[in-house]
DNA sequence: ATAAATTAACTATCTGGTTAGTTAAATATG
DNA sequence: CATATTTAACTAACCAGATAGTTAATTTAT
């Protein structure tokens, strides 16, 4: 279908020059459409780079609901938290990098952003780490903030993906590199959040 | 200076709308000169570009290494090192995020990069931890990873700053918000990190 | 005076968006 | 059933406004 070929070149061309950088002569090439049926499908540029971000964030919000729904220990809900947003952002290459853009640049996407991720979802996982202070799983910790750290450990690695690539001169895609940034993360949050990180955790 | 205006104008302006969405007459009027004279003084949008940013990355070189360089325990120096990226970067706000743009989309701005930050500082960090696991001070971490998540912790809530703003609701750059984060982040290093978190460091 | 700094006015090119129309399939009609 | 009509998907060609970059002239400082 071409509506799907024109979101999956959009979501690529916005994610390699951004918004502004984007040129839907180049979107429309990479679909292998007409320039116009972009706009066929789509009001404008700037509509379909909202459509891109929601589909997104759509499947997002469930995968992540879904998860923090489930019952189990606050350390348990929390890594597989981790785990399950570590596993998103490195199957959706460029999912990590328009949410980057996207909070660089603010205008409308942000709202979307804020909609349908940072109020459900965020809200959820603040309330679940001062569970787990309260319950002296965790450290006592401020749950913004640590939020915060939660989300910079497992998507910066990404928004830095160009860098690694040219510095440590390996794909960070790569199967092995992401399991072993997965468990560093994973590792990091044991240690610096749990009181007894040493602990099986059910 | 009028060379000075165009450098802090651009600085802003690209940092808000990234290379492709600045306009170049946009720079000219906030340093208050005519368009020409940036071309006067830099040879070309991306030329100023590139300008802005290696002036910022000189600067950073310069105080990172002098830290680097610095004696002491791998502990002490790691924290200190922390301390200063922090305070850097919440001290020129508009750093991080074109730090952040340039890793996003790439291009030469990518080299400078690379030849100011990524080569001389990121390696001896990456000593540093080595040398600090060796030591029995840190736990048996990856240099690499490690490296990655200290940055990751440092900088992404200053590019996050334009969600933190909608969803928080307050501002991230406020002195109170900011001592609470770097905080944060020193906490989660130490615990994250060092084999004897409790312990005094000197 | 003369060189450096600065500008108004201009241009070539690019780019988002439009328009007017085509093709093929679905749907109504007689 | 066959034919007319509508609808959905799609395109080539075009356009007005924007934008990076230039030029030639003017002002300022030494």
């Amino acid at each position: 279908m071409s509506r799907a070929a024109i979101l999956r070149a959009a979501e690529r061309i916005f994610a390699e020059k951004g918004l502004a950088g984007a040129r839907t002569e180049a979107i429309a090439r990479r679909a292998g459409v007409n320039k116009a049926l972009l706009y066929y499908y789509f009001r404008s540029k700037d509509a379909l780079y909202l459509a891109v971000i929601e589909e997104h964030l759509k499947e997002f919000e469930t995968q992540a609901l879904e998860i923090l729904k489930a019952s189990g220990s606050a350390r348990a809900r929390l890594l597989s938290y981790v785990s399950m947003h570590f596993d998103f952002v490195s199957a959706h290459r460029f999912f990590p990098i328009l949410l980057q853009r996207t909070m660089l640049t603010g205008g409308p996407a942000l709202n979307r952003l804020r909609r349908r991720w940072a109020w459900p979802v965020m809200r959820r996982l603040v309330e679940l780490i001062e569970q787990g202070v309260r319950e002296g799983e965790l450290r006592a910790v401020d749950g913004g903030h640590t939020l915060m750290s939660l989300i910079s450990l497992t998507v910066h690695y990404f928004a830095a993906a160009p860098l690694i690539r040219v510095v440590g001169g390996f794909d960070p895609y790569d199967e092995k590199r992401l399991a072993e940034r997965k468990s560093a993360v994973l590792d990091l949050v044991r240690f610096g959040l749990f009181r007894h990180p040493e602990e099986r955790v059910e």
